[in-house]
RNA sequence: UCCUCCGUAGCUCAAUGGCAGAGCAACCGGCUGUUAACCGGUAGGUUAUUGGUUCGAAUCCAAUCGGAGGAGCCA
């Protein structure tokens, strides 16, 4: 065994011998030749058995490989412009082969597949080309904006997991037994973070996320994540503002680290090397005038009754994903209508009908990945709320605490990671933007 | 919860009322430059389940089960 290296890392070493140590990805053999297609889990790196230079015992166990088998192998890198793989460009001329497990059939062929099957093999799906190149990019995402909240000076605090009511009781939630008493998954860190936020300044939660809907669309999880950042003294404007850095930040990450695996999923870089501050900012009443001229001028018959709206309807998808189109930057709509929000969005000063809130919607029709706002920060107007929903007073006793002891201005947003996934990877489902996606009819594997 | 569509070999699909088939994967053989190689061969079936219509059902009808897409709701 020689220098043992990484695949993402073969450029670096032409003219060495290396050993690269992983699973056959795919083979094809031609007579006296062999062509591995070498997975090492940071790339995917041809070795070339040519049966004149090796044993004819080694020939004959590069020829018996199955795909995925796991072995090692031992040669001298060289520069190829027609070798295969990712990042490519270089082969491995085999001198050395271990083999550690040969694969049974390995269900996953390379050719198209079912979703149903290819969700039951989860577990193996994962060692795909598309699947490693859209998980790598999305624990870049998670690292860049854990780096850009910190070096802002923000405090990670998590919030709890189990929560003994609703968080915004908007949504259905999970049950399930704590000890003697009923608990639920948390839909929000958002409450907690209040809290928090009025202990540390500017903080953040990141963590998994649970709703109960029964959601069957490409956009919904039983279980994602979010991060949710919460600032003391943030007006809506900063808000976006923030959002709006951030987002960049991670862009600028995604392309500067993620090149081959953009490639790999056939992202159009172009789109994303667009995402440049600023972002065009709308406000509720604009976008109902954009959505109505859109409707307008549509032809489509049913495009047009999908875009029916009236002034105080939250917008559907359908409405979102056509005023998308207009921009190719994410856009902000602010200042959405109050009945169609949650209890805790502060009302807009002299026109209560609308409050300070505010959604990011991701170009190219992906629709909403961020909603926040600011909070309502008096006393008597929040618990009037809490009455005009109609949820349990007694349950939010410290959420109230909270502004009878030094209340101030703040905001905050919940950011979808699987739903900024799928929007940066340019990929139309968001169940393969997590390793192991829970959906309304699966939990397994 | 509602609407639409789908279920045939391990996988992707064909057969539309008349003998259940092909490609890929697997297995055997051939080939020095493959990119989902190619060529020849072997094997592979309770047509989701149950019932009905029919001389005859993968095909038509009903119910059930499983899945997909969308609406609503949301990130």
């Amino acid at each position: 065994m020689a220098n043992p290296i990484r695949i993402q890392d073969i450029a670096q070493h032409e003219g060495e011998t290396v050993t690269l140590r992983g699973w056959l990805y795919a083979k094809t053999g031609k007579g006296k030749l062999q062509f591995l297609q070498l997975r090492d889990g940071s790339g995917i790196a041809q070795c070339v058995v040519f049966k004149g230079e090796v044993s004819e015992e080694l020939f004959q166990n590069a020829k018996d490989l199955t795909q995925e088998s796991s072995l090692i192998v031992t040669g001298s890198v060289r520069a190829n412009t027609k070798a295969p793989g990712v990042p490519g460009g270089y082969e491995v001329g085999v001198e050395e082969l271990q083999v550690l497990h040969i694969a049974e059939s390995f269900p996953i062929a390379p050719k198209e597949h079912g979703v149903e099957f290819l969700m039951d093999h989860r577990h193996l799906w994962l060692r795909s080309r598309q699947q490693w190149a859209a998980l790598r990019i999305r624990a870049t995402i998670i690292r860049a904006i854990r780096n850009w909240l910190d070096d802002q000076g923000f405090i990670n605090m998590d919030t709890p997991i189990i929560t003994p009511t609703a968080g915004e009781n908007t949504t259905h939630l999970f049950e399930v037994s704590y000890f003697d008493d009923a608990a639920y998954l948390a839909q929000t860190g958002q409450l907690y973070n209040e809290a928090t936020m009025a202990a540390f300044g500017k903080v953040y939660c990141f963590g998994p996320t649970f709703r109960a809907e029964k959601s069957k669309t490409r956009r919904h999880l039983a279980e994602f994540w979010m991060v949710e950042p919460e600032i003391a003294f943030c007006s809506l404007e900063e808000l976006m503002d923030i959002e709006e850095q951030m987002l960049v930040y991670v862009v600028e990450q995604v392309l500067a680290k993620h090149r081959p695996e953009l490639e790999v999923l056939e992202r159009d870089v172009s789109k994303l090397e667009a995402i440049t501050s600023p972002f065009p900012r709308l406000s509720y009443d604009e976008a109902v005038e954009k959505v109505a001229e859109i409707r307008e001028q549509t032809e489509d018959d049913e495009l047009k009754a999908q875009l029916d709206l009236t002034w105080g309807d939250d917008f559907g998808s359908p409405h979102e994903t056509e005023l998308t189109k207009l921009f190719d930057k994410p856009v902000f709509v602010y200042h959405y209508p109050t009945a169609a929000k949650a209890f805790y969005m502060e009302p807009v000063e002299g026109r209560p009908e609308v409050c300070r809130s505010v959604d990011l919607l991701a170009p190219e029709g992906y629709g909403e990945i961020i909603g926040g706002s600011e909070r309502i920060y008096d006393l008597e107007l929040l618990e009037r709320r809490i009455e005009e929903f109609g949820v349990n007073k007694d349950d939010y006793q410290w959420y109230l605490d909270l502004r009878r002891f030094g209340s101030v201005p703040h905001a905050g947003f919940g950011l979808g990671i699987e739903r900024t996934v799928t929007w940066l990877t340019g990929q139309d489902h968001i169940r393969a933007m997590i390793p192991f996606p829970r959906t309304l009819n699966r939990m397994n594997p």
